[in-house]
DNA sequence: CTTCGATCTGACCGATCGGTCAGGGTCTGA
DNA sequence: TCAGACCCTGACCGATCGGTCAGATCGAAG
Protein backbone atom coordinates (compact mmCIF):
# COMPACT_ATOMS: atom_id res chain seq x y z
CA UNK A 1 0.00 0.00 0.00
CA UNK A 2 3.25 2.11 0.35
CA UNK A 3 2.49 4.84 -2.47
CA UNK A 4 5.85 4.69 -4.35
CA UNK A 5 6.07 7.66 -5.35
CA UNK A 6 8.52 8.88 -8.13
CA UNK A 7 11.60 11.21 -6.43
CA UNK A 8 12.94 11.49 -10.06
CA UNK A 9 11.24 14.77 -9.60
CA UNK A 10 13.02 16.02 -6.68
CA UNK A 11 16.28 13.89 -7.73
CA UNK A 12 16.41 15.99 -11.04
CA UNK A 13 16.00 19.53 -8.29
CA UNK A 14 19.07 18.70 -6.40
CA UNK A 15 21.22 17.22 -9.19
CA UNK A 16 20.59 20.51 -11.10
CA UNK A 17 21.21 22.33 -7.51
CA UNK A 18 25.13 20.74 -7.58
CA UNK A 19 25.71 21.53 -11.27
CA UNK A 20 24.62 24.44 -11.16
CA UNK A 21 26.55 25.52 -8.26
CA UNK A 22 30.06 23.62 -9.91
CA UNK A 23 29.34 24.91 -13.62
CA UNK A 24 26.77 28.16 -13.25
CA UNK A 25 23.40 27.91 -15.18
CA UNK A 26 24.70 28.27 -18.66
CA UNK A 27 27.73 26.09 -17.77
CA UNK A 28 25.18 23.41 -16.92
CA UNK A 29 23.67 21.32 -20.19
CA UNK A 30 20.38 19.45 -19.56
CA UNK A 31 22.68 16.01 -20.34
CA UNK A 32 25.33 17.41 -17.29
CA UNK A 33 21.61 17.13 -14.97
CA UNK A 34 20.50 13.68 -16.70
CA UNK A 35 23.88 11.92 -16.19
CA UNK A 36 24.06 12.88 -12.24
CA UNK A 37 20.58 11.86 -11.85
CA UNK A 38 21.23 8.44 -13.78
CA UNK A 39 18.21 9.03 -16.36
CA UNK A 40 17.92 10.39 -19.98
CA UNK A 41 17.60 13.88 -20.89
CA UNK A 42 14.53 12.96 -22.07
CA UNK A 43 13.07 12.53 -18.52
CA UNK A 44 14.60 15.53 -17.22
CA UNK A 45 12.51 17.77 -19.49
CA UNK A 46 9.26 15.15 -18.98
CA UNK A 47 9.46 16.28 -15.49
CA UNK A 48 10.12 20.05 -16.18
CA UNK A 49 9.02 21.93 -19.48
CA UNK A 50 12.44 23.73 -19.91
CA UNK A 51 15.77 24.32 -18.79
CA UNK A 52 14.50 27.91 -17.64
CA UNK A 53 11.67 25.98 -15.03
CA UNK A 54 14.14 23.68 -13.39
CA UNK A 55 15.97 27.25 -12.35
CA UNK A 56 12.56 29.11 -11.55
CA UNK A 57 11.57 26.02 -9.18
CA UNK A 58 15.18 26.49 -7.11
CA UNK A 59 14.37 30.12 -6.84
CA UNK A 60 10.91 30.08 -5.73
CA UNK A 61 11.08 30.56 -2.31
CA UNK A 62 14.08 32.90 -2.86
CA UNK A 63 12.16 35.29 -4.92
CA UNK A 64 9.28 35.32 -2.71
CA UNK A 65 11.17 36.28 0.14
CA UNK A 66 12.89 39.06 -1.71
CA UNK A 67 9.21 40.55 -2.60
CA UNK A 68 8.62 40.54 0.96
CA UNK A 69 11.89 42.55 1.89
CA UNK A 70 10.63 44.93 -1.03
CA UNK A 71 7.17 45.20 0.50
CA UNK A 72 8.56 45.50 3.80
CA UNK A 73 11.36 48.48 2.69
CA UNK A 74 8.66 50.04 0.70
CA UNK A 75 6.67 50.96 3.99
CA UNK A 76 9.27 52.59 6.16
CA UNK A 77 11.65 56.29 4.90
CA UNK A 78 15.37 57.05 5.21
CA UNK A 79 17.42 55.48 7.64
CA UNK A 80 14.36 52.69 8.81
CA UNK A 81 14.58 51.99 5.08
CA UNK A 82 17.76 51.73 5.07
CA UNK A 83 18.26 49.61 8.07
CA UNK A 84 15.45 47.35 6.86
CA UNK A 85 16.93 47.17 3.67
CA UNK A 86 20.76 46.21 5.16
CA UNK A 87 19.76 43.83 7.63
CA UNK A 88 16.88 42.54 5.34
CA UNK A 89 19.30 41.47 2.94
CA UNK A 90 22.11 40.06 5.30
CA UNK A 91 19.11 37.58 6.27
CA UNK A 92 17.89 37.00 2.93
CA UNK A 93 21.66 36.06 1.91
CA UNK A 94 22.60 34.19 4.86
CA UNK A 95 19.88 31.94 4.85
CA UNK A 96 19.79 31.30 0.86
CA UNK A 97 23.26 31.48 0.20
CA UNK A 98 22.97 28.19 -0.83
CA UNK A 99 20.29 29.03 -3.96
CA UNK A 100 22.18 32.54 -4.65
CA UNK A 101 25.62 30.36 -4.98
CA UNK A 102 23.65 28.89 -7.87
CA UNK A 103 23.72 32.08 -9.71
CA UNK A 104 27.33 33.06 -8.73
CA UNK A 105 28.34 35.04 -11.83
CA UNK A 106 25.28 35.11 -13.12
CA UNK A 107 23.29 37.61 -11.83
CA UNK A 108 23.56 40.53 -14.44
CA UNK A 109 22.50 37.66 -17.31
CA UNK A 110 19.85 35.99 -16.28
CA UNK A 111 18.38 39.67 -14.62
CA UNK A 112 18.54 40.86 -18.33
CA UNK A 113 16.35 38.18 -19.27
CA UNK A 114 12.95 39.31 -19.08
CA UNK A 115 11.27 36.20 -17.11
CA UNK A 116 13.06 37.99 -14.30
CA UNK A 117 12.16 41.65 -15.04
CA UNK A 118 10.57 42.15 -11.77
CA UNK A 119 13.64 41.02 -9.67
CA UNK A 120 15.66 43.76 -11.69
CA UNK A 121 13.13 46.41 -10.36
CA UNK A 122 13.65 44.99 -6.90
CA UNK A 123 17.79 45.19 -6.61
CA UNK A 124 17.29 49.03 -7.64
CA UNK A 125 15.25 49.48 -5.50
CA UNK A 126 17.19 47.95 -2.57
CA UNK A 127 20.52 49.48 -4.02
CA UNK A 128 18.60 52.96 -3.23
CA UNK A 129 17.39 52.15 -0.17
CA UNK A 130 21.00 50.88 0.90
CA UNK A 131 22.70 53.64 -0.22
CA UNK A 132 20.63 56.07 1.69
CA UNK A 133 21.24 58.70 -0.51
CA UNK A 134 20.75 57.51 -3.60
CA UNK A 135 21.27 60.46 -5.43
CA UNK A 136 25.12 61.15 -3.93
CA UNK A 137 27.53 58.94 -5.67
CA UNK A 138 29.67 57.76 -2.64
CA UNK A 139 26.52 56.50 -0.94
CA UNK A 140 25.27 54.89 -4.88
CA UNK A 141 28.99 53.06 -4.74
CA UNK A 142 29.29 52.13 -1.14
CA UNK A 143 25.51 50.01 -1.55
CA UNK A 144 26.72 48.43 -4.72
CA UNK A 145 29.93 47.06 -3.61
CA UNK A 146 28.51 45.62 -0.43
CA UNK A 147 25.57 44.16 -2.01
CA UNK A 148 26.87 42.79 -4.86
CA UNK A 149 29.88 41.67 -2.52
CA UNK A 150 27.66 39.84 -0.30
CA UNK A 151 25.59 38.04 -3.43
CA UNK A 152 28.55 37.14 -4.77
CA UNK A 153 30.19 35.51 -1.66
CA UNK A 154 27.86 34.13 0.45
CA UNK A 155 28.11 31.08 -1.19
CA UNK A 156 31.55 30.60 -0.60
CA UNK A 157 30.59 30.42 2.90
CA UNK A 158 28.66 27.24 3.22
CA UNK A 159 30.33 25.55 6.19
CA UNK A 160 29.90 28.76 8.30
CA UNK A 161 27.20 28.47 11.27
CA UNK A 162 24.23 31.12 9.75
CA UNK A 163 24.88 33.08 13.26
CA UNK A 164 28.42 33.46 12.76
CA UNK A 165 27.94 34.47 9.12
CA UNK A 166 25.04 36.50 9.88
CA UNK A 167 26.97 38.76 12.85
CA UNK A 168 30.07 39.43 10.42
CA UNK A 169 27.87 40.56 7.65
CA UNK A 170 25.81 42.34 9.96
CA UNK A 171 28.93 44.44 11.71
CA UNK A 172 30.88 45.02 8.30
CA UNK A 173 27.38 46.68 6.78
CA UNK A 174 27.03 48.70 9.87
CA UNK A 175 30.99 49.62 9.77
CA UNK A 176 30.70 50.44 5.91
CA UNK A 177 27.54 52.47 5.72
CA UNK A 178 27.16 55.75 6.06
CA UNK A 179 24.45 57.09 8.49
CA UNK A 180 21.61 58.57 6.42
CA UNK A 181 20.92 61.94 7.83
CA UNK B 1 55.17 55.91 -48.14
CA UNK B 2 52.34 55.71 -45.58
CA UNK B 3 51.99 52.20 -44.94
CA UNK B 4 48.69 50.75 -44.68
CA UNK B 5 48.72 48.57 -41.95
CA UNK B 6 45.54 46.59 -41.78
CA UNK B 7 43.44 48.06 -39.14
CA UNK B 8 41.41 44.92 -38.77
CA UNK B 9 43.31 43.25 -35.31
CA UNK B 10 42.76 46.25 -33.51
CA UNK B 11 38.92 46.47 -35.03
CA UNK B 12 38.76 42.84 -33.50
CA UNK B 13 40.32 44.25 -30.46
CA UNK B 14 38.35 46.70 -30.07
CA UNK B 15 34.88 45.23 -31.49
CA UNK B 16 35.38 42.09 -28.88
CA UNK B 17 35.62 44.06 -25.88
CA UNK B 18 32.21 45.84 -26.45
CA UNK B 19 30.47 42.54 -26.91
CA UNK B 20 32.69 40.68 -24.02
CA UNK B 21 31.58 43.97 -21.90
CA UNK B 22 26.96 43.74 -23.11
CA UNK B 23 26.87 39.86 -23.10
CA UNK B 24 29.88 38.31 -21.56
CA UNK B 25 32.77 36.29 -22.57
CA UNK B 26 30.95 32.74 -22.97
CA UNK B 27 28.02 35.04 -24.53
CA UNK B 28 29.98 36.34 -27.05
CA UNK B 29 30.40 34.16 -30.05
CA UNK B 30 33.01 34.65 -32.63
CA UNK B 31 30.44 35.58 -35.19
CA UNK B 32 28.84 38.45 -32.98
CA UNK B 33 32.47 39.50 -32.97
CA UNK B 34 33.01 39.35 -36.91
CA UNK B 35 29.51 41.06 -37.65
CA UNK B 36 29.85 43.98 -35.73
CA UNK B 37 33.70 43.99 -37.18
CA UNK B 38 32.38 43.66 -40.66
CA UNK B 39 34.58 40.57 -41.47
CA UNK B 40 34.12 36.83 -41.64
CA UNK B 41 34.51 34.78 -38.89
CA UNK B 42 37.44 33.19 -40.73
CA UNK B 43 38.94 36.53 -40.48
CA UNK B 44 39.07 36.90 -36.67
CA UNK B 45 40.52 33.69 -36.49
CA UNK B 46 43.23 34.45 -39.04
CA UNK B 47 44.36 37.08 -36.62
CA UNK B 48 43.73 35.41 -33.53
CA UNK B 49 44.70 31.65 -32.54
CA UNK B 50 41.36 31.20 -30.93
CA UNK B 51 39.08 32.87 -29.02
CA UNK B 52 40.73 32.78 -25.97
CA UNK B 53 43.33 34.87 -27.45
CA UNK B 54 41.43 37.15 -27.86
CA UNK B 55 40.39 38.02 -24.26
CA UNK B 56 44.27 37.08 -23.46
CA UNK B 57 45.27 39.98 -24.70
CA UNK B 58 42.65 42.47 -23.94
CA UNK B 59 43.55 41.18 -20.63
CA UNK B 60 47.43 41.14 -20.78
CA UNK B 61 48.01 44.78 -19.23
CA UNK B 62 45.53 44.45 -16.43
CA UNK B 63 47.51 40.86 -15.35
CA UNK B 64 50.66 42.21 -15.40
CA UNK B 65 49.69 45.15 -13.17
CA UNK B 66 47.82 42.57 -10.87
CA UNK B 67 51.12 40.71 -11.03
CA UNK B 68 53.12 43.80 -10.09
CA UNK B 69 50.61 44.07 -7.20
CA UNK B 70 51.04 40.33 -5.64
CA UNK B 71 54.66 41.47 -5.42
CA UNK B 72 54.68 44.89 -3.78
CA UNK B 73 52.22 43.17 -1.27
CA UNK B 74 54.61 39.68 -0.89
CA UNK B 75 57.55 42.65 0.30
CA UNK B 76 55.55 43.71 3.26
CA UNK B 77 53.83 41.94 6.84
CA UNK B 78 50.79 42.61 8.82
CA UNK B 79 49.01 46.38 8.55
CA UNK B 80 51.09 47.51 6.11
CA UNK B 81 50.97 44.19 3.46
CA UNK B 82 46.98 44.98 4.57
CA UNK B 83 46.97 48.67 3.19
CA UNK B 84 49.08 47.92 0.18
CA UNK B 85 47.11 45.14 -1.09
CA UNK B 86 43.52 47.61 -0.19
CA UNK B 87 44.90 50.19 -2.04
CA UNK B 88 46.73 48.82 -4.65
CA UNK B 89 43.63 46.49 -5.74
CA UNK B 90 41.25 50.13 -5.54
CA UNK B 91 43.69 51.65 -7.68
CA UNK B 92 43.75 48.45 -10.40
CA UNK B 93 40.28 48.59 -10.18
CA UNK B 94 39.74 52.13 -10.89
CA UNK B 95 42.51 52.38 -13.45
CA UNK B 96 41.00 48.90 -15.53
CA UNK B 97 37.36 49.32 -14.86
CA UNK B 98 36.36 48.68 -18.35
CA UNK B 99 38.48 45.80 -18.71
CA UNK B 100 37.20 43.89 -15.62
CA UNK B 101 33.71 44.73 -16.23
CA UNK B 102 34.31 42.83 -19.40
CA UNK B 103 34.50 39.41 -17.05
CA UNK B 104 31.39 40.79 -15.24
CA UNK B 105 30.36 37.44 -13.45
CA UNK B 106 32.73 35.06 -15.25
CA UNK B 107 35.47 35.59 -12.46
CA UNK B 108 35.24 31.86 -11.17
CA UNK B 109 34.17 30.40 -14.45
CA UNK B 110 37.15 31.75 -16.05
CA UNK B 111 40.09 31.73 -12.76
CA UNK B 112 38.74 28.05 -12.85
CA UNK B 113 40.76 27.24 -16.37
CA UNK B 114 44.41 25.95 -15.80
CA UNK B 115 45.45 28.83 -18.64
CA UNK B 116 44.51 31.62 -15.30
CA UNK B 117 45.45 28.88 -12.31
CA UNK B 118 48.01 31.25 -11.60
CA UNK B 119 45.85 34.56 -11.09
CA UNK B 120 43.82 32.24 -9.05
CA UNK B 121 46.61 31.91 -6.63
CA UNK B 122 46.96 35.70 -7.09
CA UNK B 123 44.03 36.34 -5.88
CA UNK B 124 43.79 33.90 -2.94
CA UNK B 125 46.84 35.87 -1.61
CA UNK B 126 45.28 39.03 -1.87
CA UNK B 127 42.20 38.12 0.21
CA UNK B 128 44.41 36.82 2.96
CA UNK B 129 46.58 39.88 2.88
CA UNK B 130 43.29 42.35 2.76
CA UNK B 131 41.99 40.03 5.58
CA UNK B 132 44.68 40.67 7.72
CA UNK B 133 43.94 37.93 10.04
CA UNK B 134 43.23 35.03 7.19
CA UNK B 135 42.77 32.58 10.54
CA UNK B 136 39.78 34.46 11.53
CA UNK B 137 36.45 33.95 9.41
CA UNK B 138 35.30 37.45 10.11
CA UNK B 139 38.18 39.10 8.38
CA UNK B 140 37.80 36.56 5.53
CA UNK B 141 34.43 37.42 5.04
CA UNK B 142 35.13 40.98 5.28
CA UNK B 143 37.91 40.77 2.74
CA UNK B 144 36.28 38.43 -0.05
CA UNK B 145 32.58 40.74 0.31
CA UNK B 146 34.83 43.93 -0.34
CA UNK B 147 36.97 42.81 -3.22
CA UNK B 148 34.19 40.36 -5.31
CA UNK B 149 32.23 43.37 -4.61
CA UNK B 150 34.54 46.19 -5.66
CA UNK B 151 35.51 43.79 -8.97
CA UNK B 152 32.00 42.61 -9.44
CA UNK B 153 30.40 46.42 -9.90
CA UNK B 154 33.04 48.66 -10.60
CA UNK B 155 32.36 48.70 -14.36
CA UNK B 156 29.51 50.25 -13.41
CA UNK B 157 30.77 53.59 -13.02
CA UNK B 158 32.73 54.08 -15.76
CA UNK B 159 31.14 57.62 -16.19
CA UNK B 160 32.38 58.26 -12.84
CA UNK B 161 35.71 60.33 -12.65
CA UNK B 162 38.86 58.13 -11.59
CA UNK B 163 39.65 59.94 -8.66
CA UNK B 164 35.98 60.46 -7.20
CA UNK B 165 35.78 56.46 -7.83
CA UNK B 166 38.96 56.25 -5.81
CA UNK B 167 38.20 58.08 -3.08
CA UNK B 168 34.95 56.51 -2.14
CA UNK B 169 36.17 52.97 -2.55
CA UNK B 170 38.94 54.13 -0.55
CA UNK B 171 36.81 55.71 2.22
CA UNK B 172 34.54 52.36 2.21
CA UNK B 173 37.74 49.73 2.28
CA UNK B 174 38.97 52.21 5.44
CA UNK B 175 35.73 51.86 7.08
CA UNK B 176 34.88 48.55 6.44
CA UNK B 177 38.29 46.35 7.36
CA UNK B 178 39.46 45.54 10.52
CA UNK B 179 42.37 47.14 11.41
CA UNK B 180 45.60 43.91 12.03
CA UNK B 181 46.78 44.18 16.05
C1' DC C 1 54.95 40.06 -66.15
C1' DT C 2 55.59 37.01 -62.56
C1' DT C 3 56.06 35.72 -57.95
C1' DC C 4 55.05 35.83 -53.23
C1' DG C 5 53.34 36.77 -48.78
C1' DA C 6 49.63 38.87 -46.32
C1' DT C 7 44.78 39.14 -45.89
C1' DC C 8 40.43 37.42 -46.23
C1' DT C 9 36.33 34.45 -47.76
C1' DG C 10 32.77 30.77 -48.03
C1' DA C 11 32.13 26.21 -47.42
C1' DC C 12 32.64 22.88 -44.31
C1' DC C 13 33.68 20.02 -39.90
C1' DG C 14 32.45 17.53 -35.55
C1' DA C 15 30.52 18.53 -31.20
C1' DT C 16 27.06 20.11 -28.37
C1' DC C 17 23.15 22.70 -27.29
C1' DG C 18 17.88 22.82 -25.88
C1' DG C 19 14.03 20.59 -27.20
C1' DT C 20 10.54 17.10 -29.66
C1' DC C 21 8.40 12.78 -30.58
C1' DA C 22 6.66 8.08 -31.04
C1' DG C 23 6.55 4.35 -28.52
C1' DG C 24 7.31 1.00 -24.62
C1' DG C 25 6.91 -0.45 -19.94
C1' DT C 26 4.29 -0.41 -15.55
C1' DC C 27 0.98 0.50 -12.26
C1' DT C 28 -3.92 1.33 -11.00
C1' DG C 29 -8.73 1.39 -10.91
C1' DA C 30 -12.89 0.01 -13.21
C1' DT D 1 -9.04 -8.13 -18.47
C1' DC D 2 -8.44 -3.93 -20.26
C1' DA D 3 -8.14 1.23 -20.66
C1' DG D 4 -5.61 4.88 -19.47
C1' DA D 5 -2.46 7.67 -16.82
C1' DC D 6 2.15 8.03 -15.56
C1' DC D 7 7.12 7.59 -16.30
C1' DC D 8 10.75 7.10 -19.17
C1' DT D 9 13.74 5.96 -23.39
C1' DG D 10 16.42 6.40 -27.75
C1' DA D 11 16.36 8.47 -31.92
C1' DC D 12 16.08 12.59 -33.92
C1' DC D 13 15.68 17.82 -34.97
C1' DG D 14 17.50 22.47 -36.26
C1' DA D 15 20.59 25.78 -34.49
C1' DT D 16 24.90 27.28 -33.01
C1' DC D 17 29.32 26.67 -31.26
C1' DG D 18 34.73 27.01 -32.02
C1' DG D 19 37.70 25.92 -35.44
C1' DT D 20 39.80 24.26 -40.24
C1' DC D 21 40.87 24.58 -45.02
C1' DA D 22 41.48 25.39 -50.00
C1' DG D 23 41.46 28.97 -52.65
C1' DA D 24 40.49 34.06 -54.19
C1' DT D 25 42.28 38.79 -54.08
C1' DC D 26 45.76 42.11 -54.05
C1' DG D 27 49.81 45.11 -53.35
C1' DA D 28 54.77 45.11 -53.36
C1' DA D 29 59.14 43.32 -54.94
C1' DG D 30 62.05 41.27 -58.45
Amino acid sequence: MVRVVPETRDDILTAAARRFAVTGYRGTSLQDIAREVGCSKAAVLYHFANKEAILTELMAQLVEVLQALDERIAAHRGAAAQRVAAEGFVDLAVRFRREIALLRGEFSELLNQPAFAHIQRISERLVDAVAGHPERPSARITALVLLAGIAETCGEFADVPDEELRAALLALVRRALEPVD
